[in-house]
DNA sequence: GGTGGGATTAGCT
DNA sequence: GCTAATCCCACCA
C-alpha cells in the first residue's frame, strides 16, 4: 500500500527529510505515461550558514524557491548544461533543501532510455543531471509542488539501510555528512573525479 | 583500467 | 573574468 508524502513530511529539517527519502518513490506522469524511480542517493543543503548551498548568500531571482514553501521543487541550471532537482523543506523563509543525486529506475524505462539516448539501465538515473533528464524535468518545472500536480513521491514501504558521507563535488564544506544513500544499492551515482582536489 | 579536457551559461567578485 | 550541487568522450596503458 503506497503512500502519497504529504506537506508535513516535507516541512521538516533537511538533512532529516533527505533521510527519509531513501527508499521512496519518485512519480511522474508525462505524456500519458508513469515513470517511477526508488531514490537511492539524496543530499540536504542546509540554510543561510550551509556555505555550500545556493541559500548560503540570502535570496536570488535563481534560488527564491529554495526559500519558499516545503514540496515545491527547485531546479537550477548549472555547467551551462546540466538541471539539477531538489525537494524544498523546512519552514518557509529558511532556504532548505534535498538535492535528488540518483534512483533506481522502476517504471518508464523506454521512456527514461529515449530522453538519456542510451540504454543501459545502471547509467539512466544514476547522478543529479541524469535523473532529472531520465525524468524529463526541465526549469519549466521549477517551483511545481509535490503535493498537487503529476508529479510526486511515494512510501510504499521499503525500508533500506541508509548510510551517511560527505558531500559529493563540492569546494567548500566538504566534510559534512549530509549525504544519504542506500546501503544495497547497485544505481547510486559514479564517483565524480576530483576536480578540486584539495583547494 | 585510468586521466584529461570540452560543453556552455548564470551568478558572483 | 572565474567558478560551478555535471556528464561524456577521446585518448593512453
Amino acid at each position: 500500500m503506497s503512500q502519497k508524502l504529504g506537506v508535513e513530511f516535507y516541512a521538516r529539517d533537511a538533512a532529516t527529510v533527505a533521510r527519509e527519502l531513501i527508499g521512496k518513490v519518485l512519480i511522474r506522469r508525462l505524456d500519458g505515461q508513469s515513470l517511477r524511480g526508488r531514490l537511492v542517493e539524496v543530499e540536504a543543503y542546509l540554510g543561510q550558514d550551509d556555505a555550500a548551498s545556493h541559500a548560503y548568500r540570502g535570496m536570488t531571482l535563481r534560488n527564491q524557491v529554495m526559500f519558499g514553501r516545503a514540496g515545491h521543487i527547485y531546479v537550477y541550471f548549472t555547467y551551462g548544461m546540466h538541471y539539477c532537482m531538489n525537494v524544498v523543506t523546512a519552514e518557509e523563509g529558511i532556504g532548505q533543501a534535498v538535492l535528488l543525486r540518483a534512483a533506481e529506475p522502476l517504471e518508464g524505462l523506454k521512456l527514461m532510455q529515449e530522453h538519456r539516448g542510451l540504454e543501459d539501465v545502471h547509467n539512466l538515473c544514476s547522478g543529479p543531471a541524469k535523473l532529472v533528464q531520465a525524468f524529463g524535468v526541465t526549469k519549466a518545472d521549477n517551483g511545481l509542488s509535490l503535493t498537487d500536480s503529476d508529479t510526486w513521491i511515494e512510501d510504499d514501504g521499503a525500508s533500506p539501510q541508509v548510510v551517511t558521507s560527505p558531500r559529493i563535488g563540492l569546494s567548500k564544506a566538504i566534510d559534512a555528512p549530509l549525504r544519504f544513500t542506500d546501503r544495497q544499492s547497485t544505481f547510486l551515482s559514479k564517483p565524480n573525479k576530483n576536480r578540486y582536489t584539495g583547494r
